[in-house]
DNA sequence: CCAAAGACGTTATGTTATAACATCTAATGC
DNA sequence: GCATTAGATGTTATAACATAACGTCTTTGG
């Protein structure tokens, strides 16, 4: 199981790190280690507590260190910002451009990003409605998965 | 012109004192004061800013001074609070139950809150879609407003 | 009046994020 | 090769955002 698991990180950072290379850019270090900490989290993972998982190994590390390196993430859309709640996660399919839809758990936690572009469509046409072009757009939805609102027991923190 | 902006501001307050009422709560004098600075600004407000105003009247007044009416006035529906920015701004319409849309400046940083049902009714079904129940949905989508992308140069701060 | 609940005052601290500047490293041109 | 330079990182300090905790006051209902 760790295997498998282990297999598919592997092969997430080396396609992150080829889609750094078409854009220009590089995945260090530094980079590809807080990606495989967001990619390995169940859900959502804070700033500092990536920070304290990076000081494991390098007990030096401080905060513009991982803030810097999940800049880059979130700007290479390899990674999201949640907003409401000063979390980052993983970005599910970065090799395609979309408007994600953000499902978070209040229970467990965990993160499903949706796409559609329909949604992202309607909402851009409000917009222009009234005279504003969308830039961007981070749509966060908060409430139960459906194991947490099924009364499963074992997704709580 | 002042005249007439400090009727409506009036009238706001005490729309939102009987909205209050009818909670079984009270706008009490701080509440109030961080509202009215919310409705007269032109956009959001960080809540150190709202302080700051606060303590030109109240020199002692302290971060959970205005923390504390922020909360209720979020949890009201007399203000929304702006994830992406942490700032706040006044709710439009808060008498009527509504999915707030909202548009915010990154240039002048206005804000217009929009309420389109259909767009939320689709997300919704959206996460449906995916066993995920939503609890509660903030939209905030990120742009130029009209001013601003047409090319105007007062409204800058 | 008395008790309970809610609001507020006050101090301290926790949490999130960035500024600023030095140093190192790697790609580029010569 | 070697200098240049842009990008990345190290390091210290601090800014910006938010809440815990506890005491007091005020209102309200019994």
């Amino acid at each position: 199981m760790k295997h498998a698991h282990t297999h598919d990180l592997e092969h997430d950072l080396l396609a992150a790190a080829q889609w750094c290379a078409k854009r220009g850019e590089k995945l260090t270090d530094q980079r590809r280690e807080v990606l495989a900490l967001l990619l390995s989290a169940q859900g959502s993972m804070k700033a500092y507590d990536l920070l304290a998982e990076i000081q494991k190994q390098r007990p030096t590390a401080a905060p513009p260190t991982v803030y810097r390196a999940l800049d880059f993430l979130v700007t290479a859309g390899l990674a999201h910002k949640l907003e409401s709640k000063n979390a980052f996660v993983a970005c599910c399919d970065f090799e395609h451009p979309h408007h994600g839809l953000m499902l978070i758990c209040d229970r467990c936690h965990k993160v499903t990003e949706l796409s559609d572009e329909r949604l992202a469509a309607r909402l851009a046409e409000d917009a222009a409605g009234h005279g504003f072009s969308v830039a961007a757009q981070d749509i966060e939805v908060r409430g139960l998965c459906r194991n947490c609102r099924d009364g499963d027991t074992k997704g709580a923190a």
